[in-house]
DNA sequence: CTGGGGTCCT
DNA sequence: AGGACCC
């Protein structure tokens, strides 16, 4: 087999209470439960002696640990922020970090142990084995493990004193053991396991749904044929897995059943799609739908302005009330934007954006029939590279400009992301929409390409004068809870982010205002700007 | 009395 | 557009 690499999993503790608790310093002393709506998505160590176990419902908790004290997690803002600052420590060992949620990140740190190998730096093993250690495999990887040991422990430590949050980490040759692993030591502590132990680790988990990538449905289609525990699973013969999974999915389900996983640590990017999601009871009437994607949308802009690129895609996620247990049951319409619908200097741009999403929620729902919505969400996607103002990018714009016109030149009139050879699938995506889509332009007027590029972006003279920078750079004031004098000295990122806290928290508070009593979330950052007085 | 996000594949 | 997977 082939220990080649070492993989570093870093999985921060009780993620979202220790932001809180590092927010206010007084829950550290008290069972706390993080809420989202009926449920506790997760809680600290304190809560979890009473027997709080994540996603319990909230009365449930409350039986438990009547002295459990909740705070609100619905808003995901600051638990993303911290997140990210996170991510951003963990790629000084390594450009290859992959991220999984909020709290988990993977390592590919082979790289880095091979030049400390090469340093013939001190072999000291730091923190906890799984799995006995008598017979070692030769191959280098023994080595290599150890030293990863002692950078796991130096990266935990740097989490801890740069960012105050503890974490736990595993240590193996590939993601699935070293995510395994440090969950095998909790909370902040860190788990290697070597090779000879990988069987044995995997034999350790309850169920084939206990293995991360064997989930619900491919547990349910294991059981059809009659495996339902691990060893089971290991022993399996493949072609009547085959059978139920298909080639591939049978030969990727039976390796990881053995602690084999041949998959590479993917760098993270920026993320692929920014998106809100609401549940509530019933919503049945239109204008509280209206009310409710206003405010999801008002709250996306802001993010979408944080991130600082601009989307091309939006779509919109139903779920309808049903008595079933098929909770997973959305519908989703999509549709493009224009990207200048963003430009800072549009006027109205949430009302125009609120007319495209309420035609796509009337392509879900018909209005005129009786409804009953349980979930709205609202997701961007498929995003412009942001705006550099440097003269490369000037003329990396207009090249890129030079290419989606010679696509379209060879198309026809297609789209210019995806030129699918078959027109069949070329269905305007927003039908009757007043504010027609780039596609739509591109469907009904027939003009010269440079005409039709024109009217994609609106008001430009021509590709080369793109104010592509007046999509997203809104001006930054100071917010009328902080010291103008102290802002003034700021620096601009700092200046900027205290911004955009400042309309995220009004935009919160209106979010929340009329659904329940939201109690103030101290910001770390802006609470050493805010006047006392 | 079931969150609010994300990813990739089909 | 939906469904699988992850947290």
């Amino acid at each position: 087999m082939d220990h080649s690499r070492t993989i570093i999993h870093i999985d921060l503790d009780c993620f979202y209470a220790q932001v809180e608790m590092n927010k206010n310093p007084s829950l550290r002393t008290v069972p706390l439960g993080i809420q989202q709506k009926n449920i506790v998505v997760t809680s600290n160590y304190t809560a979890r002696e009473f027997g709080i176990k994540k996603c319990m419902l909230i009365p449930e908790a409350k039986k438990l640990c009547p002295s459990l004290v909740l705070v609100n997690g619905e808003d995901l803002h600051d638990y993303r922020q911290t997140s990210y600052k996170v991510t951003n420590l963990l790629q000084k060992y390594t450009p290859l970090v992959e991220r999984l949620g909020l709290d988990e990140n993977y390592l590919d740190v082979t790289t880095l142990i091979n030049e400390k190998l090469n340093q013939k730096s001190d072999l000291k093993l730091v923190g906890n084995v799984f799995g006995d250690t008598s017979d070692k495999c030769e191959c280098g990887c023994t080595e290599r493990l150890i030293i990863a040991t002692t950078v796991a422990q130096e990266i935990r430590d740097v989490i801890k004193s740069e960012l105050n949050l503890t974490s736990c980490a595993g240590i193996a040759h590939n993601k699935l053991l070293a995510k395994i692993a440090g969950a095998r030591h909790k909370p902040n502590q860190q788990t290697v396991v070597f090779p000879n132990s990988a069987l044995e680790l995997i034999l350790s988990l309850n169920a084939p749904n206990d293995i991360p990538g064997i989930g619900r449905a491919l547990f349910e289609q294991l059981k059809c044929i009659g495996v339902e525990t691990i060893e089971e699973l290991q022993n399996v013969d493949l072609k009547r897995l085959e059978t139920v999974l298909g080639q591939d999915k049978a030969k990727l389900v039976h390796e990881l059943s053995l602690g084999i996983d041949k998959s590479g640590v993917k760098p993270t990017g920026k993320p692929q799609s920014i998106g809100l999601e609401d549940s509530c009871r019933s919503i049945s009437v239109e204008t509280e739908v209206k009310i409710k994607l206003e405010q999801l949308l008002n709250r996306l802009l802001l993010l979408v302005e944080e991130d600082g690129r601009v989307p091309k895609t939006i779509k919109l996620t139903v779920r309808k009330f049903n008595k079933d247990n098929k909770m997973s049951h959305r519908e989703t319409r999509q549709c493009n934007v224009n990207p200048s619908i963003f430009s800072s200097s549009q006027p109205n741009k949430e009302a125009k954006i609120m007319t495209t999403i309420m035609h796509l929620f009337n392509r879900i729902i018909d209005v005129k029939k009786p409804y009953h919505i349980t979930l709205l969400g609202l997701s961007f996607t498929k995003f412009q590279e942001p705006p550099k103002n440097t003269l490369a990018s000037f003329l990396r714009k207009d090249l890129e400009v030079q290419s989606v016109l010679s696509i379209e030149n060879q198309n026809g009139v297609e789209d210019a992301e995806s030129p699918v050879p078959s027109t069949s699938k070329l269905a305007p995506t927003e039908g009757e929409s007043p504010t027609p889509s780039p596609k739509k332009l591109k469907l009904t007027n027939l003009v010269s390409k440079k005409r039709c590029f024109e009217d994609y972006y609106e008001d430009c003279e021509s590709p080369s004068k793109l104010k592509v920078a007046d999509l997203c750079l809104d001006s930054v004031s100071c917010p009328p809870d902080a010291d103008k004098e102290v802002f003034k000295e700021l620096p601009k990122e700092v200046q900027k982010e205290l911004w955009e806290d400042y309309k995220r928290r009004r935009a919160s508070e209106m979010n929340f205002c009329s659904s329940q009593v939201k109690k103030t979330k101290p910001n770390t950052l802006l609470n050493y700007f805010i006047r006392n007085n």
